[in-house]
DNA sequence: AGATTTAGTACGGTCATCGAACTAACTGGG
DNA sequence: CCCAGTTAGTTCGATGACCGTACTAAATCT
């Protein structure tokens, strides 16, 4: 059952509308706020005071010019709190820190090939490293909790469950162990997931609430994103894209399974069968024509679109966003996956097909985001942490 | 953004607590609800002398035999409103009325083979005559609104999108027909969707709150239940499994397409392919140990287990629910089914295959059900609408 | 008969909203 | 230079709903 509810949870509620009318409207009067949202000015200027004092809003200048008394518009405070987005991947780790407007503050990626990192534990530190280096350049800001992206299957309690492609990891409780080196909350969450969290909010793909976002780095993940929300599945494992089978007779994958996706279409397995070392050389090959680099990037693509297709059908998403390493190679993939959808789809309309403007920084920025997103969603219940009880 | 709360709200919301309180733990005095709610006895008092006042709630006798004075247990209304719950199939027509209690007062069922209802308008007319059968027997009992299950794809309008197996329906806005007949509050909703909400609340797969229900009548839908609440992807047609192409060389199918699932496992199909007219001669086929009966079911099991894959490993749905004319061949189906399953299935564990009670019956009650569900979600709501306003 | 126990009611206090009246601060015109 | 007009924001009493406590009611147990 649900908790009861008092005037209290009404309080809670109304500073969240406050707050998330302020966000969505830009710097904006009380006044308009009131207009906007429905509650009276009187009400709407005491929320605002209590967000004002908790810093999750600030007061501008009085803009003059137009007739009447002149209003004090308040904006999501740029000095405030903080969300602090890590991403941890196979090559990479990243770290990004975001004001409550949602601005990318600072944001840092450093290379981490296996050499480096040899154990989980240094990897743990080699990731907190950096978040404690991000959050000293943010000046100003103080974070209020983290979430961290990793290349595997997370559950519901946090602990890594799958990670084929960072070996040791698995059964890890990434979230526990970085909040105990950084001493915020933090959270661990699917780097594909996330990733489709990212470019929900930042990918300028603006009223786009509904789409598929395929997530290609070393593995290959899929972010369901429905009526603006992220769609987890029964148990939070959804959208596991990298491991259906498009090749019953192909390689074998480090899951176990024969013909995995991301044998085809993972980062490793397409530079392999182009017979380049770098993405950057790949691009160059397949724009000079190597036929070897296209015949490797049109295989990606048909079996990118064979996997995406079936959960395209089922799901009735009406779009599908690459991202990650295939947000680069859009120009070469996005034809053999039309094709393939065009195909296989029933019924309904085709989905549409496009490409990441934010590439391999979207699961950073939706870990990041998803931060600012928990404050917006229930002010109050930051506000009690922070000022009430912390 | 979202309405803003005031004192009302919060009224709104704890009637909606105490009732459903009521609902999961019957017969209760106040003081347990207070108890089991986080209320005051006070606040429950208040609640509960409303639900009653709006015949929502009823009192029992006081039971006496403890010490202390004898609590006076409230439970759902035996004698208030009502829910009506339809369903218009190919072949079958039902209607049905659950008192708040979710218990049956009546159900009836009736055929409706193509030449009776020649027409959308005839068989609209035959439906409401049924639920107005139905609705005069239900004595002590009124209706506050109705759901119809459809054998077709309802958007979000209410509107009848397509409609393969019932020639001439498609476009029809279904729930707005039958009001104008009942003089009632009609939602239109899909047979399958329904049928898988049925499956949940009444088919004693108790704690069951993740699952696939696959509906096989004339045509094969399904409803995806996650987390206790149905799933309707991106535009409220997922689910689609009728026409996921199993068989590329495969008969030709009303929906234009070629080898879809309904051609093979559909009730039709099968009766065909087993060279019988009914369901029950088929039962007694099998059950008789005829080859091309029990040839037909086994390849019904295994396009239904193809099909079926696809959804469990993209949805992470831990079971499958066999409903409609498809429980009643369950001891044929589930082996193949079981077997492609386990063929199929990726990483996690294999998804349970069980065999609905329901059977034919779940899209009425499923349909009864949401009405139920929607007084129970919102008993503020519903009684503004008909004792405030009505 | 009185103690004990539990159910339900009554009442004052608190909190957050609303509506309306009020004050504040600016523009623009005479 | 001053005053009307306009819009922003605050103040204050009323309302509604909850909570906590104290009270009454109606049984059983000793």
């Amino acid at each position: 059952m649900s908790a009861p509810a008092g005037a209290h949870t009404v309080r809670r509620h109304n500073l969240g509308i406050v707050l998330r009318q302020v966000a969505t409207d830009g710097p904006v009067s009380r006044a308009r706020v009131a207009e906007l949202s429905g509650l009276t000015r009187g009400t709407v200027s005491s929320l605002v005071e209590q967000l004002l004092a908790g810093s999750l809003l600030e007061e501008l200048e009085a803009d003059r010019g137009v007739p009447g008394r002149p209003a004090n518009p308040v904006q999501l405070s740029r000095s405030g709190p903080a969300a602090l987005g890590l991403e941890l991947n196979v090559d990479h780790a990243s770290a990004c820190v975001l004001d409550l407007s949602g601005a990318v503050r600072v944001l840092r990626t450093i290379p981490s090939d296996e050499s480096s990192w040899s154990t989980p534990a240094a990897g743990l530190d080699g990731v907190a490293e950096l978040a404690t280096q991000v959050l000293a350049q943010a000046s100003g800001l103080w974070p209020v909790a983290a979430v961290v992206a990793v290349a595997g299957v997370v559950d519901r309690a946090g602990v890594l469950q799958r990670a084929p492609n960072l070996p040791g990891w698995a059964g890890l409780d990434v979230g526990r162990e970085l909040a105990a080196r950084l001493g915020l909350d933090v959270r661990a969450g699917n780097e594909a997931d996330l990733g489709a969290l990212g470019e929900l909010w930042f990918g300028g793909f603006d009223g786009r609430r509904d789409f598929l976002h395929v997530s290609g780095e070393i593995g290959v993940g899929a972010g369901i994103v429905l009526g603006g929300s992220l769609f987890g599945g029964g148990a939070g494992r959804a959208g596991e894209l990298g491991h259906v089978v498009v090749d019953p007779g192909g390689a074998v994958c480090s899951c176990g399974g024969r013909g995995c996706l991301e044998q085809v279409a993972g980062q490793r397995a397409l530079l392999a069968a182009a017979g380049v070392a770098t993405v950057a050389e790949l691009e160059a090959a397949a724009l000079g024509g190597n036929a070897r680099a296209l015949a490797a990037l049109a295989g990606a693509g048909a079996a990118l679109g064979l996997a995406v297709a079936g959960a395209v059908n089922l799901l009735d998403v009406p779009a599908v966003v690459l991202g990650g390493v295939h947000a680069r190679l859009g120009r070469w993939l996005v034809p053999p996956i039309v094709a393939e959808l065009a195909a296989r789809s029933l019924g309904g309309a085709q989905p549409d097909v496009l490409v990441s403007a934010l590439g391999s920084q979207a699961a950073v920025r939706g870990a990041a985001g998803s931060v600012v997103r928990s404050v917006l969603d229930d002010p109050g219940g930051h506000l009690a942490r922070w000022t009430g009880a912390g």
